[in-house]
DNA sequence: CGTTATGTTGACCTCCTTCAAAGGCTGTGG
DNA sequence: CCACAGCCTTTGAAGGAGGTCAACATAACG
């Protein structure tokens, strides 16, 4: 069991070179020559939901790659509450802060079982003095981090809850898309839209009644993309 | 005129080395040689309070750094509103997606006059090849960037208004504390909080009432700072 | 089959929005 | 110096949206 890593199995060596998610991860751009000669003491985990990668203030010495599932990242502030700052599926990036060697900023709870590359903070830093590409690359994650954050102001923190839901759902995607069509639950979805429980219930609900997105054993499936559209941008 | 900066007056090349906010800005690190063979393309600006350095989807060619002022970066989206993501002081960074040849992000306006030195992108990503120290300035700033970003959404989009304000005066800080003391009209305390114009002014009024805060052309001065204290961890 | 966690719904009340109007400050022109 | 316009701020009143507390339903799980 990683220190890190609460309930998550681990599955042995990575083997970047086969992974199907490489292009859109970190080490996009390195052949696998490149690769071969670096992989060596990543890990690749298998999370299952609930389990905690990193928790807020905890000394950060790896950065975590998603491959598959999903993974929030919440800010607890003084007062209680507790807020998700944002979502992470395929590709994304969770900890950079740990590269900084600052203390991660997050806690990081797996909410659909996720694959994961655990990478050490060093070994990034190492290959970023060497390898332009990788560098590049760490740059676009970091901006993309930045893009979320202030997504997630402008889009789901302004506007009724029908609209922000709608955003919402829209940016979880659909079943049949990408690897994000996952559902939240009522929870998540409030501390994502910064609302009650109850009132992310009440609106899931009636889109619900309305037929406008069905609910599938923990995936959403849109039945009318069109009136979530209309209604995102009220 | 620079293309990019309404109304904004061109002082000259900037001087790094006798620029007081050097060690906090982005070339901090950087010896006064290492900055002599560097600054020539690097202009000076001077804006005044409504100047747009850039807009939202303009392509970006330089970075600005803030060295006193205050700036802010507005994200508007597709039904209107437009709400601000980030607020910009002496050390801030702002446009730093032109780095990566993406196109601005926001709309930066200069809210209280601000003095800039305006970077070109291309010079930037030179020294990045070359300068390890400059390399971590800039992580550390696309981090400050991203804990910014959370910030806001933690502390500033949840709870009450009263809250809120509280928390957000407390960040813009004290006259003779750091330069960040500047008051926001009402309207940006509305675009930054998330409430209507209305609302801000209603809660601005009732601590100036209870004493809390004052006003003071622009600046804000605290009374009661354990008040602020008290409202914003509840 | 009971137990527990999660989702749904209702009733009531608070907070914020909306629309409207009045007050205050500043700059401009007579 | 005063009058006036324009902008920002403040305040009021009415309505709506979401919070809160509670009950109940449903699903998951041993």
């Amino acid at each position: 069991m990683k220190p890190n890593c609460t309930n998550a199995e681990w599955i042995g060596r990575a083997k970047c070179s086969v992974c199907e998610v490489r292009n859109i991860v970190l080490f996009a751009g390195l052949t696998n020559d490149e690769l071969d000669r670096i992989l060596h003491p990543i890990d690749n985990l298998h999370a299952p939901a609930g389990a905690v990668l990193y928790e807020q203030g905890g000394s950060g010495s790896s950065v975590f790659t998603v491959r598959s599932g999903m993974v929030k990242l919440t800010l607890d502030i003084a007062d209680g509450g507790g807020r998700i700052v944002r979502l992470l599926g395929a590709g994304d990036v969770a900890g950079l802060e740990a590269l900084l060697a600052q203390p991660y900023k997050h806690t990081a709870t797996v909410l659909h079982d996720a694959d994961l590359c655990r990478i050490p903070a060093e070994l990034v830093n190492q290959l970023d003095q060497t390898q332009p590409k990788l560098h590049r690359q760490l740059l676009l994650r970091w901006q993309k981090a930045v893009d979320q954050a202030d997504s997630l102001i402008a889009c789901l923190a302004s506007g009724k809850i029908e609209a922000r839901l709608a955003r919402l759902l829209l940016k979880l995607g659909c079943r049949d898309e990408s690897s994000r069509g996952y559902m939240l639950n009522r929870e998540d979805m409030g501390a994502l839209l910064g609302v009650t429980t109850e009132t992310a219930s009440r609106a899931m609900a009636e889109f619900k009644r309305q037929g406008w997105v069905r609910e599938e054993k923990g995936y959403c499936v849109f039945c009318n993309r069109q009136a979530l559209a209309a209604l995102a941008h009220a």
